[in-house]
DNA sequence: CCAATAATGTTAGTCACTAACATTTCAAGG
DNA sequence: CCTTGAAATGTTAGTGACTAACATTATTGG
């Protein structure tokens, strides 16, 4: 993380990455399957599973993704937050990284299907709601990053996912009424 | 994309698409700039951006980006749009593909969001929105794309935008009630 | 018909990543 | 203390995506 920082992602090769933690390149790809996966090597992202399979289950799918993501998120000890804004931000700066954020999101999204799915919701409007819902997240924890010192992602979190909750197009709408008359 | 088919997407190297279209490595590179931009080269995306540009400026942002995307999706014409169904499952069914879609939305998304910010919107609720917008309209297309033959797509991505136009917690929030007592 | 320009070919290289096999490390059992 | 077997690491050689530099061949405008 420390070559990425000074040289960038694309600046630093693996053979750097490896001298500098004294093996060869062969061992590196033994630890990790790809370059990319330093960047996304996230101790917090085993977590984030555990504790949205941990919801309760009487609870609401949407409502069970939303609590969940917020708690493992806001397990992250505080020395740890700018070393992971740090991280989402070096991705959120390369447009390949950053596509790669929806592949770990992939898992979250069967997740969420599967709930709503479960209790009669269905599949394409569960798709859409989890899309939208990771969608929404997504943008916020990106726009967290994006601030220089921002602490309360997981209010950030329950802002984001309160506004799906309501509506959407509520405010959008409303604003776009008053954009015919400026 | 007839041997992407045919050996997979991985299983093809750039020297057989190269030799089967006449040409030289290098000469594939000109014309394109990574090998996953011969899947991502859609002649409708700009298409897309056009239509998008050319909406009503006095109608609500979301309200534009649902009309702007349906007019978009279905101007392609009938014959056209198999392939483009194939294009999108061969995508969807690669995980590093199927990431690279965003990068393919952010367009998109910085759109909503100008449009948003510049309607008096909040810049975290207005990047939470397109996120959502887009993460909800992705999920649509791909669910489209799973279908053998749905043809609807125009009336799906409605469909899904009327879902985040109105509640998205509400339906699943019903179901999520019900699930108590099942 | 010629000159400028664009498209293509050639060569040689970098870098991510993999397979196969040799070597070292090291903990446990004799 | 030695040994043995497994786990981690090293070595070598290769593939495949992608790039830079330069030579060559169309194309097109005058």
């Amino acid at each position: 993380m420390a070559l990425f920082r000074q040289r960038g992602f694309d600046g630093t090769t693996v053979a750097q990455i490896a001298a500098a933690a004294g093996v060869t390149q062969v061992t590196f790809f033994r630890h990790f399957p790809t370059k990319d996966a330093v960047v996304f090597d996230d101790p917090y992202d085993p977590v984030i599973a555990d504790v949205m399979a941990a919801q309760d289950r009487t609870l609401p799918a949407l409502e069970r993704v939303r609590t969940g993501l917020a708690a493992a998120w806001g397990s992250i000890p505080e020395p740890a937050i700018n070393a992971t804004r740090d991280r989402i931000r070096l991705i959120a700066g390369h447009a390949r990284l950053a596509a790669g954020i929806w592949e770990n999101n992939r898992r979250t999204e069967q997740l969420i299907v599967t709930a709503l799915t479960g209790t009669g919701v269905g599949r394409v409007e569960a798709r859409v709601a989890a899309g939208a819902c990771l969608g929404g997240l997504t943008a916020a924890l990106l726009d967290w990053a994006s601030e220089p010192d921002g602490q309360d992602l997981p209010e950030r979190m329950n802002a984001a996912l309160a506004l799906l909750g309501g509506q959407i197009g509520g405010p959008a709408t409303a604003a776009g009424d008053a954009d015919g008359s400026p």
